[in-house]
DNA sequence: GCCCAGGAGCCCG
DNA sequence: CGGGCTCATGGG
């Protein structure tokens, strides 16, 4: 399969029009206010927080679950073994504010029951393929979770496919509006070398152009990508014939 | 009030 | 397999 130099092209340009992004946000030690810091090793917590942020921030803006962590932190609740044991009803007015609070609350117990069996010592030493198919075995861990907890979590490079890269990707024309989750997944990992840290600020800077630019209502004055967009070259093509 | 936000499960043909 | 529905809160 040839090497597409699309994938790579798009990386250098967002890296250029944004700068390195960072990395998932984990609150510091001390419990308190997120922030996006670099790490090389997180702790098992820091990793347990990901995963959990992963659930809560699904179809939901992270803003909304920034507050349920810090809540988390407060019941000292960042721990599979207590979230187990608190009651549905108390977990759920907890991260209320999260939204489906109480489809994510059966979610979290159902993923910290799993890490009962398999903790994340073990998850750790697992191939990429392996951990991703045990994970997607889990209720409420769907692809994007998934990816996004053995990427940020564990530091394995699985690249994490979402709307914004779907909706990005689709107007820059390099995949249908409406494509497979696995299929665009795996186009990004046959045409990238499969490094973490490339993963992770690649799809960290996906995120941010989705918000400054790719939005659904697009703004595409200014867009670093103009130039290997085609709605954006179409966009510009029929401001020049006028209208 | 409306739209949207870093999805996933279930049901049904 | 795939489309359609449901789940829910908070910010712009």
């Amino acid at each position: 399969m040839p090497n597409d130099a699309r994938f790579m092209a798009s990386y250098h340009a967002l890296l250029k029009a944004y700068g390195s992004q960072g990395w998932w946000p984990v609150a510091g030690r001390h419990g308190g206010k997120p922030e996006y810091k670099q790490r090389k090793r997180l702790t098992g917590r820091q990793k347990l927080e990901i995963m959990i942020g992963a659930i809560l921030t699904q179809n939901t803006s992270w803003k909304n679950v920034e507050k349920v962590m810090v809540q988390l932190h407060s019941r000292k609740l960042i721990d599979d073994k207590k979230m187990l044991v608190v009651s549905h009803k108390k977990l759920a007015a907890l991260i209320r504010s999260s939204g489906y609070h109480n489809q994510k609350a059966i979610k979290l117990k159902h993923m910290a029951q799993f890490l009962q069996q398999h903790p994340l010592r073990q998850l750790g030493q697992m191939d990429v393929e392996k951990v991703r198919i045990l994970l997607l075995d889990v209720h409420g861990i769907g692809p994007e979770t998934a990816d996004s907890i053995i990427l940020y979590a564990l530091q394995k490079p699985s690249f994490v496919i979402d709307t914004y890269t779907k909706r990005i990707f689709s107007r820059i024309g390099m995949c249908r509006e409406d494509v497979k989750y696995d299929l665009l997944r795996m186009q990004f990992m046959d045409n990238l070398p499969h490094d973490t840290i490339l993963f992770n600020g690649y799809h960290s800077l996906l995120v941010e152009h989705a918000k400054q630019h790719c939005r659904k209502m697009p703004l595409c004055e200014g867009c670093p990508l103009l130039k290997q967009c085609d709605y954006g070259r179409k966009k510009q093509k029929e401001s020049v014939s006028g209208r």
